[in-house]
DNA sequence: CCAAAAGTGTTCAGGCTACACCCATGT
DNA sequence: ACATGGGTGTAGCCTGAACACTTTTGG
């Protein structure tokens, strides 16, 4: 820690990666905001802003996230600082990226924004991005991936009540491979996280689908004692 | 993205968990600097700096470790971004943390710096900290932990030639637990990435141990096709 | 010959994989 | 009655855990 103070600052911005899942389309999605200004106006990228010096980064990070895509209490956690000097035209910016997992509840809320269009797009279809918002997404992407083998987090896309097979497509669009049926439910249920509920999912000609919901009281005790979660 | 400009803006700094291994005494150090000035005058405190302007956050973060403690070409990877508020008590400021592994052929360099005094500390017995450094210092011993287990970074933290014993203490120290000695290598040899040398490694009055050394060649290609290191 | 660490195989249990048919519903 | 997805069990294999003795050296 030096003890000089005058030199010229970085601007320092948050941007997020907002991901979602929509259970019809089995599909992984990305919301992206379509840039008002120069540089790189009419673009399409990740939504975020500058962070203010008296606010927190992860303050930054939800307070962003509610300004441009009306999306509140999620899940949102810290993703990698991007620093290269170049990656902003204009002059040197640093960005601390999070991402966040969004349950399908509160997606109408996020179709609402005020002055920017903002959409979802499936990650197999991104359009180019402004920056280096492409190298965000992809990271952001692996960081899910990895995340998702050994943490509950799945759930944090889903609503909260869900059938294992809604569970079961969510693992395979992330992962990008199919899973056996009854080896997928023997092991989410094996943890006794999941806890059926008395509704079950009508949909379609064919028999009505068993509602569980996610223990996180007893997944938080689990985890205390060093327990894995694993898929 | 905001096209406002004229806020005022957090300093940037980057700070540095740099992490040794000490065969003989089989235990994981942390290398600390003490602080010549206010405030935290006298305390310890990671190695780290103010990022430069034209210098990526990479840059920074290896220029502070030569320039502080006189490391270079040691594994370097990005670790965590800290943005309370008051963090620093003088104004705010944002670390971009990294940790840092070295093997101890490095360490001779690492005690000849210039001004300030630093010094190796086993992870067991840490001072108190300047800043908020307990909690980056804390965090990088996680993730460690968590890398250990899935990918080939411990041997960052040995001599390019090794003992299996070596290694062994090496995981024991890190994860905290002690390790079957006969399973252990079982698994480690399993992967072929060990490649057995023609010296041997002679100590105190007992047999002498066969050393091996790493082969990053082969592990780049095994884990292109997706390969996962695991112990 | 003694002390000290290096080196080496087998057995058992539990988890993972592969795999095919019946069930409940709406039309 | 038929089409559609929901739901279930078993057998073989492989991996991980437990465990004790011999070997090589220096003193």
């Amino acid at each position: 820690m030096k003890h000089t103070y005058e030199y010229p600052r970085a601007a320092l911005t948050v941007d997020c990666v907002v991901f979602g899942f929509d259970s019809a389309q089995a599909a992984l999605q990305v919301l992206l905001i379509r840039r008002g200004l120069a540089p790189f106006k009419d673009h399409w990228a990740l939504p975020g802003g500058f962070v203010r010096v008296e606010e927190t980064l992860d303050d930054a990070a939800r307070r962003e996230l509610e300004e441009e895509t009306n999306l509140s209490t999620v899940f949102l956690e810290q993703l990698y600082t991007f620093g290269t000097v170049d990656r902003d035209p204009r002059e040197r910016v640093v960005s601390v990226a999070y991402y966040a997992l969004t349950k399908p509840t509160d997606h109408t809320a996020a179709a609402s924004t005020d002055a920017a269009e903002a959409r979802w797009f499936p990650v197999t279809e991104i359009p180019p991005l402004a920056f280096d918002h492409a190298t965000i997404l992809d990271t952001a992407l692996v960081r899910l991936r990895g995340k998702l083998r050994y943490e509950p987090i799945g759930f944090e896309l889903l609503p909260p009540k869900f059938t294992l097979t809604q569970l079961q497509r969510l693992y395979e669009s992330v992962l990008g491979t199919p899973l056996d049926k009854r080896n997928f439910r023997k092991k989410v249920l094996s943890h006794n996280l999941l806890v059926p509920l008395k509704e079950t999912h009508r949909e379609g000609t064919h028999r009505p689908a068993q509602l569980f919901r996610f223990d996180p009281v007893r997944y938080e005790k689990l985890r205390k004692k060093g327990f894995l979660f694993e898929i």
